[in-house]
DNA sequence: GTCAATAATTAGAATTATTCTAAATCCAAC
DNA sequence: GTTGGATTTAGAATAATTCTAATTATTGAC
């Protein structure tokens, strides 16, 4: 299952971490799979008020935090503010243009990036975001 | 030259992206350089008062840009929230306890770690961190 | 050294991002 | 069907950062 789609399976996945499954969370998780733009939370509210007008901050606060616990959503913070959201949960490292704001998915290949691991430390995950200017804004560079 | 200790080296170092020297940007950095904690902004600034009372948050601010800029500090994301800094140069990623926020500056050994270019995009810097359990929060989880 | 131009600093306001609160609602299990 | 806990909601509160306008400091030209 690349993404959990249908009701059955997104419950039971929030259930592994102990969620429930609300209509909510699946607005929130379809707003992301939707446009994969790594919108900000803020982002990702004004998308969902759109299918569910009653929906509030903390609530898709809450929706993210219980996407990310039971691996479905990484949270990803770029720059200084607010943190982006991505259903892309193969192993990928994060190219972020620091002009225009662009961030694009680059796939790890296998066993090609190693992260050294101090015993003892249990490591969950792993985060490479890459910094620089995407290949538009690297062309037009003069005209900043 | 490890870390411009000197006001010369300093100076010389902000001039090469067009910034100036200033007591506030030495005051700053040499708070950095004391105490290898990563501290987020408002810690810095509290570390600063101490030398300089009447420093305020938006100094505290532009003296890590500046620094940031003329690559003396790196700035660091590790969760939602304040950004944290850090006076290292060296190659290296960063462990993050999600339990207790200890930071732990880990090496990366020379070739080892290898992050994938896509053509076109132009490299600034990159960062890595690891998320987990650290030593002791892992031995005591029972006690979470 | 003095001066002008510009960068940097300051206090505090403003904005942005996130979390908290208390009441209402929903769902699962008994 | 009742109870308990999870979830949602609006809005307030807090935290993090940026902005503003006035002042001060630094640099380079003279």
């Amino acid at each position: 299952m690349k993404h959990p789609v249908n009701q059955q399976d997104l419950s039971a996945r929030l259930a592994t971490s102990g969620f429930r499954f609300t209509p909510q969370r699946r607005c929130v998780y379809d707003v992301l799979l939707a446009r994969r733009d790594h919108p900000t939370a803020e982002e990702i509210y004004s998308r969902a008020k759109k299918a569910m007008p009653e929906i509030s901050h903390a609530t898709v606060y809450n929706c993210l935090d219980a996407l990310v616990s039971c691996r479905l959503v990484r949270q990803v913070q770029l720059e200084r503010g607010a943190a982006r959201f991505c259903p892309n949960m193969e192993e990928h490292c994060h190219y972020y243009c620091d002009k225009c704001g662009a961030v694009f998915d680059v796939a790890l290949t296998e066993g090609a990036t190693s992260v050294p691991r101090p015993k003892g430390f249990k490591v969950n995950y792993y985060e490479i975001a890459v910094h620089g200017l995407c290949t538009d804004c690297a062309r037009n560079k003069s005209f900043a």
